[in-house]
DNA sequence: ATGGTGGAAGGTCCA
């Protein structure tokens, strides 16, 4: 099975460009996030004719919103409100085979990395430590984390580590926090099994960055985590930064793995 | 130290 991940930047928007990326990877499972669509406005039919018989979608008004695109059957999860607010940032599913997938939006957190300053990063800060609390509260199951983390953990996942030491989504006290995450479930992050954490590896480049691809300033936001019994199954996984060259792209590009479960 | 760009809006807010 073919999971991918990718934050589209409107899903309204970027409709062809989502046909192209589909029909490039061929997922069986497209987790997406900032769909910026309501619900009562999202694009039901044309997601359907791409080959997704099985959708669910959780959006609100300009901002966040999360959906799962699926050639399987899905059984929508109890919505949980994370940090007390009903803002779309995550969406849980089971699959066929009792798998749990859950993809996730995390805050971005703003520019200043002090949560006494910054509610963003206050809020940022409090939403990841409650996935934390979540997950290890959670009866023993194989399940699949992905999404836009909004954190890039390891040295090799952002472009200059010493450079991007004060900057959010690079920071200590995050990238702690997301480690209590990863402790809570014993998570196995999925795309550095095939890709060594020696390598440099980026699924996010700032539209504000103008010398894209040459400079090569990304961040590794996005992320694919399974359980440990699902180790085992992953055989291979990919970032398509092709797609962030694309004229008018998002500015992360998708990110899949392929798991050997049915 | 600063500002750079993009999306949804139709104000600015958010990234």
């Amino acid at each position: 099975m073919r999971i991918a991940t990718w934050n589209i930047n409107s899903l309204r928007l970027r409709m062809p460009m989502l046909s192209k990326v589909v029909k490039a990877l061929s997922p069986d499972i497209m987790c997406l996030q900032e769909i910026k669509v309501e619900d009562d406005l999202f694009p039901l039919h044309d997601i359907q004719g791409l080959g997704f018989e099985h959708v669910l979608f959780r959006g609100m008004k300009s901002y966040n919103g999360v959906a799962i695109l699926s050639r399987v059957p899905l059984i929508e999860m109890r919505k949980h409100l994370w940090c007390g607010k009903d803002d779309c940032r995550h969406l849980g599913a089971e699959l066929p085979d009792g798998t749990e997938i859950h993809n996730f939006y995390v805050p971005a957190g703003g520019d200043i990395p002090d949560p006494e300053q910054n509610d963003k990063f206050a809020h940022k800060l409090a939403f990841v430590e409650e996935m934390a609390e979540w997950f290890r509260e959670k009866e023993p199951a194989n399940r699949i984390l992905l999404g836009d983390l909004n954190i890039a953990p390891l040295e090799t996942d952002v472009w200059s580590h010493k450079q991007l030491l004060k900057i959010v989504s690079h920071t200590a006290v995050e990238i702690n926090a997301l480690s209590k995450v990863m402790a809570s479930k014993n998570w196995v992050d999925a795309v550095r099994e095939i890709f060594p954490p020696e390598e440099n590896l980026y699924s996010w480049w700032s539209y504000r960055n103008r010398t894209w691809p040459g400079s090569d300033r990304g961040r590794r936001l996005d992320h694919i985590w399974v359980t440990p019994a699902l180790v085992e199954k992953i055989k291979d996984a990919k970032i398509f930064r092709e797609a962030r060259g694309w004229k008018r792209p998002s500015d992360h590009a998708p990110v899949m793995v392929d798991l050997d479960i049915s």
